[in-house]
DNA sequence: GTGAAAGCGCTAACAC
DNA sequence: GTGTTAGCGCTTTCAC
């Protein structure tokens, strides 16, 4: 930062003290409208900013945002960024960026990065792999220091602090409802995120509707994926145990454009032999051939919510917490 | 930050001087073994991190990277800011992230929005209105108040700054030349990026590849495409104008997958009657039916680089400016 | 109407 | 071996 320009520069150069400066600038009432001109006039010309370090450290506010997030090559959480970022800077703050990358120790990492007064607060979505182990005592550790989280999509009930999710649950069972109103009699979930809280919720959703319904009652069939190599194994493995499957909804768009594949390969026709839900509006389901029907999570809002409500938190320590559900719809495109 | 530790609270506690405090955590030879010991535990059980700003302000650098994305949707974008959390995660650099969603006003202001200190310099790829408006005098700006600016990707040369780009000539001259010896006759670029100097280089690519071989010579076929409402209308147009078409370059995967959903709708083969190849390796590209041939820009180590780059100039502002060029190749998959 | 001084949290040169 | 002090850039209270 070599040329940096500082009040002291500023106050050398027009001969008047640090403090004049700095209430010239601020149209204090108390300066002479001169004088505040000179002033206003060579901060300009010197491209004059107040020093953002020494502005936190007097007001022991950062004006900025730590968020965590599980993967950034994830359409969703680009989506949720997208949404953040926008009403991050709405309300002048500035957001750091971590990426566990799924990883408990990196997650952990990077909170342990930013507690050092680099922000006011954490927006986080929890690491995959934090959520399986089961870990959550470093959010503990970090609220007890003084910085509010708010956990976003995948969040524990394990911590008590903000949270904003969509409904699960409900996404996945009106889903299924609709499919069932199609008129589709062997639906198939394929699952790739048992591992997570709310893999299970979009689970339970698909289940709930086939229960509610006699003649589905017997029929949930669930495909587990746990790693990438299995997507288009089980897929295919799905489609020759099942010749009569009809409809396929998913927790994500890999397994949802992975069935569609299969599906072309297999020769079924699509959206009259086979119907096909996603999970979560990106690119993919507009470009897939058919498009693809998706579950929409509405990304951006669940970012701009997080930030809505970690602001309020920052101005108010000490309400209650609360869990802000946003909205899901389904999107209907070509696959049903 | 209700609870956080500082020097001066560890120092009353211990009944120590501040500055003694500091030296024992810092393993001083001035400081006797016991103390040190005492001074660290009770730092360790308050959590004790020296606070950043304070740091920074001490310091005059703020070990942050200021980076401004055009794109956060865009997976070339998401993968390069991968590479950089990476590199600059193990130099120990934060990231700030601000999105310029290709605007100029929006790169303005997070040019200026960092410029007050938060960072120590830039990691950038250019806004396309910036582009396409030929604007430039506010990196100029940047850079004379000290702040070094790295450029990746979209670059301009009326500013003098290090660089981190692809040889987007080579990587489509290749290309093309690749369909050319695997006989394809008609081959059409479908281009989206004319606006960007990058979407020129990679226009040059595939008309140097025609004209050095007298059989394709004039038989150049090129489809501008403007706006995303485009895509398809033009696509579908270029295969009704040239019914013998039987290769197709783009400049980006949107184009290359709607590409090869116009080619399903027209009944054509793929890869056997038309072989298509897009730009960009992403998920796209893998999970399309059939999966997609294309040029990998190795956009992680893009990121990498460009944060090496930034770091070196900090460490050595009187460097010459560098252009530092990373390989593309073409990945072969099932559309060629 | 202007300026001096204290203090945010930290480091380091310089006492003692 | 430990403490005092100045200073990074800024705001703000309190003099003058």
């Amino acid at each position: 930062m070599i040329n940096k320009t500082t009040l002291k520069q500023l106050a050398k150069e027009l001969n008047l003290s640090i403090s004049t400066v700095s209430k010239a600038l601020k149209n204090s009432y108390e300066i002479n409208e001169k004088t505040i001109a000179r002033v206003k006039a060579l901060a300009k010309k010197r491209h004059y900013r107040p020093n953002r370090m020494a502005l936190s450290l007097k007001n022991s506010q950062t004006k900025t945002i730590g968020v965590i997030i599980p993967n950034i090559l994830n359409y969703f959480f680009s989506k949720v960024l997208l949404g953040i970022e926008d009403e991050a800077n709405k309300n002048d703050y500035q957001i750091i960026i971590c990426l566990s990358n799924n990883k408990y120790k990196k997650e952990l990492q990077s909170l342990e990065l930013l507690s050092d007064g680099s922000v006011d607060g954490f927006i986080l979505s929890i690491a995959r792999e934090t959520q399986s182990k089961k870990h959550s005592s470093h959010f503990k550790d970090i609220i007890q220091q003084g910085y509010p989280i708010v956990m976003f999509d995948r969040v524990t009930n394990k911590i008590k602090c903000d949270k904003v999710i969509i409904d699960d649950f409900e996404a996945t069972f009106n889903a299924t409802n609709y499919l069932i109103k199609q008129g589709r009699k062997k639906i198939a979930l394929i699952s790739s995120l048992t591992d997570l809280n709310i893999g299970k919720q979009r689970a339970n959703g698909y289940k709930k509707a086939l229960e509610n319904n006699t003649s589905y009652k017997n029929k949930k069939l669930i495909v587990n994926i746990h790693s990438k190599a299995e997507y288009e194994t089980a897929i295919s493995s799905l489609f020759e145990k099942n010749k009569n499957i009809d409809g396929i909804l998913t927790t994500d768009n890999v397994s949802a454009t992975t069935a569609l594949k299969v599906a072309h390969q297999k020769g079924y026709s699509v959206p009259k032999d086979i119907a096909i839900i996603g999970f979560a509006d990106d690119k993919i389901s507009r470009l897939s051939y058919p498009s693809l029907t998706t579950i929409d999570q509405n990304a951006f809002d669940i970012g701009k919510k997080s930030v809505e409500t970690l602001i309020e938190r920052l101005n108010n320590k000490s309400a209650e917490f609360k869990t802000k559900v946003i909205e899901t719809n389904l999107i209907i495109r070509e696959t049903t």
